[in-house]
DNA sequence: AGCGACATGTAAGCGGTTACATGATTCT
DNA sequence: AGAATCATGTAACCGCTTACATGTCGCT
């Protein structure tokens, strides 16, 4: 399960809330996961269950409680073993790919017309993840004080900006070669 | 549902079973999309119902039965409109960049071997992806006298040695860095 | 007075996986 | 005799989304 993993892996920098975990999330795993506070809250239950956190109410005046949770030894170790066995390759989805697919069914105007919202969509991204590696990554780095950590949250982050590209690449070569067909 | 349009744009080129389906999936949409054989036929069950096809049961001498389904008017007109209006950007999930994230956690040899192993799936998929381009999409079309097709599949079919080969700079390049560390 | 952020959750339903079940034919 | 392929499905379960529910504080 990566997203208990993922969670686990936040939690073990410090303890923290479901709606800390959330905001967590968005600022840095969220460029290859996602998820929703439901699903985060039902998760932090199931782990809760499986002992590899606990949580303790935190209460705060003029403001609702805080359940926050940390990780114990147990989910430390489980943290340790997931990410040290290899992962299947995971399947990537990409529902604009089964439109090119039968884009011989389709108006050639709309799939232009979608060609050209998604590289706009890729370059919204692209600058978003630029500007994570040039300022967000080594804000949060210096906050936490994790200088060992920016290494590998760069890589991560310069996978996604590869990956933008890539799409915004293919869009303009598609494009091209739909235009001048 | 990206999975039920994908099964009609099938069964719009000619009426087909859902074990049909499953192998003209793999052989096609595939590198974009994935189904499982249950999915595909309780997905077949919803089209049925909803009266985007329809069914019919072929008599075989010697093999089991086939229930072989074709598209409607109905059906044509709702992957008609599916395939005009745009989509929201899908979120791609990357467990693997979930342990880049958390690299600092991990013993660095076997973050070292993860990366290795990835770019060697990466490599075999590239592989199986050319030759697709160089062999396959010509023989399909050639077999479903679908010459107009061609440019879609192939660009498709770019889009995943493009997405194969920026994972393997990727990985090389995150190797490089991590070893000379 | 109303909106957005903070904060925590439940309930219903969908999409998808895995395991199980059946049975014939063809190949080794 | 046994395995692989063709062919169709059910049942149980899990992950995730969407809608709903509740309540406070601070800002405009």
């Amino acid at each position: 399960m990566p997203l208990a993993h993922a969670l686990l892996g936040l939690i073990n920098y410090k303890a923290l809330s479901g709606y800390d975990l959330k905001s967590a999330f968005n600022s840095s795993i969220n460029m290859f996961w996602d998820a929703s506070l439901p699903q985060i809250y039902r998760t932090l239950h199931q782990m809760e269950k499986n002992e590899w956190v606990r949580s303790s109410i935190e209460e705060q005046n003029g403001k609702p409680n805080r359940k926050v949770y940390e990780i114990s030894v147990k989910g430390k170790e489980e943290l340790r073993s997931w990410l040290s066995e290899p992962l299947d390759l995971m399947h990537e989805k990409n529902p604009l790919m089964i439109k090119m697919f039968f884009g011989n069914q389709m108006d050639k105007k709309d799939l232009i017309r979608q060609l050209n919202i998604r590289r706009d969509q890729y370059r919204t991204n692209l600058r978003k993840y630029e500007s994570v590696l040039t300022e967000t990554v080594d804000r949060i780095a210096d906050k936490l004080n994790a200088e060992n950590d920016k290494l590998f949250w760069r890589l991560t982050v310069d996978c996604g900006i590869r990956r933008a590209k890539m799409f915004i690449e293919w869009c303009d070569s598609a494009l091209e070669l739909l235009e001048k067909e």
